[in-house]
DNA sequence: TATCTTATCGACACTATTGTTTATAAATAC
DNA sequence: GTATTTATAAACAATAGTGTCGATAAGATA
């Protein structure tokens, strides 16, 4: 407004890099405020400040914009689970951190509901795998080192721990989704509250886990 | 192709009860075969047979089609479990079919993917909402029920079996959605192969569900 | 039989979204 | 300073999917 700032703002010219990771925190912004249904991509431009055939020119498609978003998710949350693991001295199964943390970025950000929408879209999520299968090879050494503390002094078979640690890393996977799409629905049909449905549940769940 | 069979097939007149059932059945195959980003109406009237205005005449839009079919899953998925909670004398926590049924209705049928895709597109599902209600405290009673038979000589509290049978109910609906939905996917980069992803893990968890 | 209702159909119109093309300007290299 | 690259933009084209309208015919009612 003032008069030095009427001068016409002149294109900006971004690195690919940084053009990219513009776009995706436009994306995610957009994710939160309205779901999945609204990433479309004119509407993240206009939130980006560029126009669509920008986004084109960088993702390809719209589509692919979609994918990268998962994927930049999913790893993330990867990584962040990881560093809450390592970060706790007390991981399994007193400290429930690590689960809630699970819990708010999946749910209670959104992410469960973009990650829902690119599947049932058929995208592929492919891109990145052997790195998210790293990930998911370090947490998952993590949850058989927290059975072994649970079971004290019983001493737990190896295959046997890295068994359950698996079904326990899917059963948690796929409860958080589930949680962040039709948490509210079913909350609302079982008769649970806001604080049942989400912390008390949550702890439920976390002290049963091992 | 005989010649008989040549007789033009007039126009059918069907009551909406039946226009409306044929063409939920439609889209019900249409979902199991494409998931539901292929449930378009012209799509789905192909396959029943009629025009795609025919569908609008009877559900109004496209959206509303996607509510009542959404709807009508999840009522008969819900009277289906109950009637297999009636027919088993032992129903919980030996028997593991209520469970069973649940995954297979909800993944294995795509209903999860229906469920989540209404969802995500913000639609409201409230339609019948008392009728669920209904049939969840049914379902409700019979999990009481089976986790005072499951604590045996223990004498556990209304109240206390109360809420954990809607705890356990929630863990139940939302592990089976997020399943529906992601399981594939995770149990790739987890590492779990088919088998162990569906039989071995839903027994795993339906063991310890009490 | 005559009349009325409405389920069905076919063709068309509308809109939202994606993708394409061509031009320009901002960095970078020489 | 000149040339090259390419990120950005604006206008245009294409498409898919939804919804509308008028006409027709199958039953229902009298």
């Amino acid at each position: 407004m003032t008069a030095t700032a009427a001068t016409k703002p002149k294109r900006i010219r971004r690195s690919p890099a940084e053009a990219r990771a513009l776009i995706l925190k436009a994306a995610q912004t957009r994710l939160k405020a309205v779901g999945p249904e609204g990433l479309q991509i004119k509407e993240i431009a206009a939130i980006a400040g560029v126009t669509h055939s920008t986004i084109l020119h960088h993702f390809g498609s719209a589509e692919d914009l979609r994918v990268a978003l998962a994927e930049n998710m999913v790893e993330k949350l990867l990584d962040d689970i990881l560093r809450v693991m390592d970060a706790g001295e007390t991981v399994f199964p007193e400290d429930h951190s690590v689960l809630f943390r699970v819990f708010e970025v999946l749910t209670d950000d959104g992410n469960a509901r973009l990650l829902a929408w690119t599947m049932l879209r058929g995208a592929d999520l492919r891109a990145g795998e052997d790195t998210l299968m790293a990930l998911f090879d370090k947490i998952h050494a993590g949850v058989v080192q927290a059975i072994k503390a649970a079971a004290g002094d019983m001493v737990v078979k190896d295959e046997v721990a890295e068994r359950q640690a698996r079904f326990i890393i899917y059963l948690v996977a796929t409860t958080a989704v589930g949680d962040g799409i039709a948490g509210p629905y079913l909350a609302r049909l079982i008769g649970l509250d806001e604080t049942e449905a989400t912390k008390d549940f949550r702890d439920w769940f976390a002290a049963r886990l091992f």
